[in-house]
DNA sequence: CCTTCAGGTTAACGACCGCTAACCTCCCTG
DNA sequence: CAGGGAGGTTAGCGGTCGTTAACCTGAAGG
């Protein structure tokens, strides 16, 4: 995956400030004059890019919930054959870069869901339901004896903790991201292997 | 403590059904009529009882944390002298009660504390860092190679891995909540473990 | 050089929402 | 048995907000 190195376009800067804002200050908390001025133009003009408020909140829902999917799937495919701890392992530290790295969007993810519309809604539920489904299985092939239900409960569990990262202090306050990334890690394994010892 | 057996007041009627609303639509999301006609008066009949809208949701964030706060001193207390892992213990134990029990607070408790007044949200604040600190010196004597920063990491990423229930599914397609409770109790006391094997 | 169109602007409409005003109706109490 | 307060009601005001309408402008293309 090459890395972008052209100017972002307008789309997705407004896209960026909207993300933002609405993990700072709730959807309904958040006008489009606002999202507007944060991109250097004023409220109307937004709806040259988007069809409305609605709109960017399922961009950015859909976005990420495809995003994270895709990136599982890739994972899945490089390590295939391989032992299923180091799958495990490479699940994890997806789901951390993101969380580091994005963390208005992680905020979103599990806040302003019920703000979609409802097919927007259903999508970024099965593409959610697909990611889990697929953290499950690895997990149930590390852990042969966790049952199904349990598994998931761990799995939605886990992405609790990892997606702790907004609670975890202003970039700074933080021991170094590498050092905080590590100990989620840790974390994350530890947790699991408890929920797999029964 | 003793339980309660008398009628709830309408004030407690219209908290619960105010919390419940707000976790599911969010702060902004829900009018103040729909908050009276689930408590079966309307909208402005609510001004009986109530300063305003903000005014529920302060007493709502302020009652959460009070409480939490509140009950793990208790606890504290209680096991005074006590080994330290059963003291941590206890507390993971009170977290995941109220997790479980009150859905919907846990819910606003870090979704909706930027809509507070600043007076309010710095009490809120306060409580919470209170909070914190206690689980931390605790995990501190269990753990006595953990270093204060990442400590309070670890906490904050447990309180992630516990507040997780609202995701687990609707009551029902749980394993029961003995079970959750237990693989909640697990997973906690296996992620600071992991946390503490530097 | 004229045209076109992408991407802005401001004005304003309509809906919604928090809150207040004004009024009503029990029930408790002196 | 008056009267007063607790706890409702409906009507409506004022502000906010998403969205649309109408207009403007600069740059690219024939």
């Amino acid at each position: 995956m090459a890395t972008r190195t052209d100017a972002p376009t307008r789309r997705e800067q407004i896209l960026k400030e909207a993300a933002r804002l609405f993990a700072e200050r709730g959807f309904h908390g958040v006008g489009v004059d606002e999202i507007g001025a944060a991109v250097g133009i004023s409220g109307p003009g937004l709806y040259r890019h988007f069809a409305g408020k609605d709109a960017m909140l399922a961009e950015l829902l859909v976005g990420i919930s495809g995003q994270l999917l895709t990136g599982a799937k890739r994972r899945l495919a490089e390590a295939d054959g391989g032992p299923a701890d180091a799958v495990l392992d490479s699940l994890i530290e997806g789901h951390i870069d993101f969380a580091l790295d994005d963390r208005p969007l992680i905020t979103l993810h599990d806040r302003e869901l019920d703000r979609l519309r409802d097919s927007d809604r259903k999508l970024v539920r099965q593409l959610q339901r697909q990611y889990v489904e697929l953290w499950v299985e690895v997990l149930r092939e590390v852990y042969p004896g966790i049952a199904e239900p349990a598994a998931r409960s761990a799995v939605h569990s886990v992405f609790g903790l990892l997606n702790s990262t907004p609670h975890l202090g202003r970039p700074g306050s933080l021991p170094g991201r590498g050092a905080t990334a590590e100990l989620l890690h840790r974390m994350a394994r530890g947790a699991f292997a408890a929920a797999g010892a029964e």
